[in-house]
RNA sequence: GGCCCGUUCGUCUAGGGGUUAGGACGCCAGGUUUUCAUCCUGGUAGCAGCGGUUCGAAUCCGCUACGGGCUACCA
């Protein structure tokens, strides 16, 4: 009987700056894709480009994942056993498998410099070709397979700069079967000799994550479409070190696209049609640059996961709304979707608002509380909750219980223009003082109360209550919109009611 | 240019030989409401095109078109 191995996955961003929201989903389909079958989620830090080291980088892709939730089992800052977990510190590692890929003939020495290749790209771009270092040009470039073994001994002996290349193999091919795309095949006579070794002793990415997978006995490799091109280099690389036997299965997920346009959604994107790509707020060490987050711009962290776990995967079933644990429960990988996908902003506030929505308002007051303390108004949470609860079903987001629920902190410094041109008739400020002195009259200040003393007011005036509603509102709120008025009137008592009342009659003429 | 991947309402998607092609966001209309928003109900709108296989194709195959990715001593 076999035993099946462990399912264990791995995210493995490059510290170059933020997370974009494309890594997070890659993130979290690894993530639920461990935990839906017990298995282990690592974070491994790909740092073999040290021209691209950006400081701050690594720490913001752990803040992230903990703000998502997707806390990793094993990684840079979460501890395990078969660390180091960031490639830059495994960099003795790599050379023995580059040794030995050198010693089978399935790579070579290769002296060209950067400059050289520069050259013949500018050469073959001349005749409208492109260079390619591979099987036809190989034989006439400096390399250990057109050099003499002596010459090759000497320029390693007096050290000059090589790099190792892959030697790709004559018309063979791969076909690998993609968990997410099916059968994908490739022949290798298309393929160049990617360089595994640079000549600053590091290994490139495509050496390093073969190797680390290995050690790290990863069993499923998750992540973005823009890999799929180098995953036959990746297959031939396990075969040529002879570690085949347990390698890892291929995914490959869809990219996430603009909203409009065309392309990959990027950070200007963002910018332009002023949504978050990051998930928390960056600012670049170098230029200063800020650039939004989710975290920042008031979005739940479950909202964001329920929205990108839903662009490019679904259910099959119509359920929309998903906590993590559901998530992990039906997840599955022959569900994600093959195409790319485009985001759409509307939707994220969608889902934000679902969640808001959920929120008891105890639980709203309590992040509302320190919004207003901001704003120097200081107030107490259980006068805090009753206002939320007159007010949430209006909200998106928490900042916006401030925008519609102002007035019951502050007066109204101005009035809405276009609703006194419509509303505010010439008799309006006589029947706004004669409602004030039936207010001062009222003891029991309760806005059922409040509202049987006005209604029978009213009766008696013959006056419509549609004519005064509104320029009332809008002398305590400024505007035409809120909540119902009588409760208003509760919550922000009766002496204010009142002064509010009188100071628009004042002030509005 | 070459290689690879993809294509169902405007958007995210279900559906994998026989369906009135389903849901969600958005949008529009109606209802509720003292206002506005929420909310509720309803509506709008789609299988890229052409060939083939088949009694029957959104579904399988091919071609075309379009979209995307890769094509660095970057990941």
């Amino acid at each position: 009987m076999i035993m099946e191995r462990k399912v264990r996955v791995r995210f493995a961003p490059s510290p170059t700056g933020p997370l974009h929201m494309g890594g997070v989903r890659t993130a979290l389909f690894n993530y639920l894709f461990a935990k839906k079958h017990g298995g282990d989620f690592l974070l491994r830090i790909e740092d073999t480009d040290q021209n691209r080291f950006v400081p701050g980088a690594e720490a913001y892709i752990i803040e992230a994942l903990k703000w998502c939730g997707l806390v990793p089992d094993e990684g840079v800052g979460f501890g395990g056993d078969l660390g180091p977990y960031r490639q830059s510190e495994r960099k003795p590692m790599y050379r023995k498998y580059a040794d030995s890929l050198i010693e089978n003939g399935s790579a070579y020495y290769a002296f060209d410099t950067a400059e050289e290749l520069d050259q013949l790209r500018k050469e073959f771009e001349v005749r409208r070709e492109v260079f390619s270092y591979d099987l036809h040009t190989r034989d006439g470039l400096k390399n250990s397979l057109t050099l003499s073994a002596k010459e090759v001994e000497e320029k390693l002996q007096s050290g000059q700069h090589y790099v190792i290349r892959f030697k790709m193999p004559v018309n063979r091919d791969i076909v690998e079967e993609d968990l997410i795309r099916g059968r994908v095949s490739f022949n290798t006579n298309q393929l160049d000799d990617k360089v595994l070794f640079k000549s600053d002793g590091m290994p490139t990415y495509h050496l390093a994550n073969v190797v680390d997978d290995h050690l790290m006995n990863i069993t499923h490799v998750i992540r973005g479409e823009e890999w799929l091109p180098s995953m036959p280099l990746h297959i031939l690389l396990y075969e040529s070190l002879g570690i085949s036997e347990n390698r890892p299965q291929f995914s490959h997920l869809p990219l996430i696209l603009k909203p409009e346009g065309k392309g990959k959604l990027s950070k200007r994107d963002g910018d332009k049609m002023g949504f978050p790509v990051f998930p928390l707020l960056w600012k670049d060490p170098e230029t200063g640059d800020i650039s939004r987050g989710y975290r920042e711009d008031g979005y739940f962290p479950e909202a964001f996961i329920n929205m990108l776990a839903l662009l490019g995967w679904s259910p099959g079933t119509e359920q929309e709304f998903f906590s993590m644990d559901e998530l992990i429960e039906v997840f599955d990988l022959a569900h994600v979707v093959k195409s790319g996908a485009r985001f759409d902003p509307a939707k994220a506030k969608w889902f934000n608002r679902h969640y808001l929505q959920q929120k008891t308002p105890a639980e709203l007051a309590g992040l509302f509380f320190p919004f207003l303390n901001e704003k120097g108004i200081s107030t107490d949470l259980d006068h805090l909750e009753q206002i939320v609860g007159m007010i949430q079903d209006r909200c998106e987001f928490v900042k916006d219980l401030w925008e519609q629920g102002h007035y019951f902190f502050l007066a109204p410094e101005s009035y809405d223009e276009k609703i006194i041109q419509k509303k505010w008739k010439p008799d309006t400020n006589e029947k706004l003082q004669s409602i004030a002195e039936l207010f001062e009259t009222i003891t029991e200040w309760n806005a059922e109360a409040i509202k049987e003393s006005f209604s029978t007011f009213m009766t008696e005036k013959e006056w419509g209550f549609g004519v005064v509603m509104v320029p009332i509102r809008l002398a305590l709120v400024g505007s035409s919109s809120g909540p119902d008025l009588f409760a208003i009137f509760e919550m922000i008592g009766k002496e204010e009611t009142i002064g509010r009342i009188r100071k628009a009659c004042l002030v509005i003429q």
